[in-house]
DNA sequence: GAGCATTTGTCCGTATGTATT
DNA sequence: CAATACATACGGACAAATGCT
């Protein structure tokens, strides 16, 4: 059908891929340029076709695999809890804490949180991963006198919600968040181990306590779009009780 | 500093870039070979990074010209002008109804309406461009009892709101919305003047009547990553009277 | 650790196709 | 029709990362 024979090639390739589990090697370009008789630059473009349409991950010296994309709906009727959501999408989750430190909260977080710039706070930088690859890197903040032992605790247990559950007996829910792409800073790409300089989901966010409305914690995230696709639900104010809510 | 040239290339242009006006066209893939002392494919290798990096749109046969992106924020407290969002960000917005048919509403879209699946509706299909590009694409529809005269209106005024408004005295609001990013069909890709397939942000929406509660139309709007960042703004329930917004 | 094969990443030169001006 | 500019394609070479022996 196509005339433009890299395309052909991504099409017959994509269909194939439907079927394979995530994480699947793909033939080499080497061995995709013998069987459609293409030299291997139009093998390489059909395979980086694919690639951009967020189907394959590629690793140099490694190979070509199938990605696994899952969605992350962010709602305000939704506890935001990315452990459950990867494990229901079939994927292993883990997260790793990549630092923990002291430093003074910058402007724009600062006002965010409802606190003057400066003030101490927590800085803990985590990667999470999926069946092995790393899908996110985020930033959360922490004022220090909301939480003066974080340093300790934070190794033990998985997300920071719990911490503050568990030692300040507060309910922790999304009160605020913006969503959007960005092409982030030096350090968030080689966190994320993207190469090339490409946009990807940054989602920022504010915590505060169901039962006081106290501002606890913000944060922000960066994650790799082949890796999940952010949905944002949101409800406006116009409802009235007796509707249906809004259908899928 | 970089010891691969497409990429060292691709910052020295990304640099230059900075204080060019959108619309701009810059240089040649020959004439950037030719200054930097690479190949061709070198030269395009590094064009190519700035289009991933949002910053340029090339047209075959044309050339390579700085883009303009906007700022778009989907908020509940903002109402949702697309025409004047360009105008405050400089550009010249335009639209043009390229359809209007009548179709029975499709499944998902009529849960949304809170509707029967094969309601008799209208189908609004409409290009928005920005600097004389196309900049997004969008599907409207509304249940043809809530506006049995579209047909006749719609060619002489920009927005449906405005036609509600004026026709039917109702005030339309953002009641809620979905957005993410998506590989749309083909007649989306056509209609946005994409090449390669590639992911662009999908808003899905439905208007209510603030007054009643009404809904009164839904549409799903794609739009190109490089022509606009959709930033989506999400407050919380949990917000104290007394308490400030939560800063930018 | 060293060495090797595999695989992706970069780069060159050249040629032809296709859309725009 | 001609010139320009981007798009596709080929063949060849070497670099860099990975995985295995």
């Amino acid at each position: 059908m196509n005339r433009v024979r890299y395309l052909e090639t991504a099409e017959v390739l994509a269909a194939e891929l439907t079927t394979s589990p995530p994480g699947t090697k793909i033939a080499s370009e080497n061995e995709i340029a013998g069987r459609f008789g293409v030299s291997r630059a139009a093998a390489r473009s059909a395979v980086q076709e694919l690639e951009r349409r967020l189907l394959v991950r590629r690793v140099q010296g490694s190979g070509t695999f199938v990605s696994r994309r899952i969605d992350y709906v962010i709602s305000r009727d939704r506890a935001p809890s990315w452990h459950q959501t990867v494990r229901d999408a079939g994927g292993v989750p883990r997260s790793v804490v990549r630092e923990v430190r002291r430093e003074p909260l910058p402007g724009a977080l600062a006002s965010r949180l409802g606190r003057a710039a400066g003030e101490p706070a927590h800085l803990l930088i985590r990667q999470y991963y999926i069946d092995g690859l790393v899908a996110s890197w985020s930033n959360e903040w922490i004022p220090v006198d909301m939480l003066p032992e974080l340093d300790v605790a934070v190794r033990a247990v998985e997300s920071v919600d719990e911490i503050l559950r568990q030692l300040r007996n507060v309910r922790p829910g999304r009160a605020w968040c913006r969503v959007g792409m960005e092409i982030p800073a030096s350090e968030v790409i080689a966190g994320l181990e993207i190469e090339g300089t490409r946009p990807v989901w940054l989602v920022e966010s504010l915590s505060r306590d169901e039962q006081t409305g106290a501002a606890l914690m913000c944060s922000n995230t960066w994650s790799r779009p082949d890796v999940c696709r952010i949905v944002v639900e949101m409800s406006g104010r116009a409802r009235r009780t007796g509707e249906s809510d809004a259908g899928q």
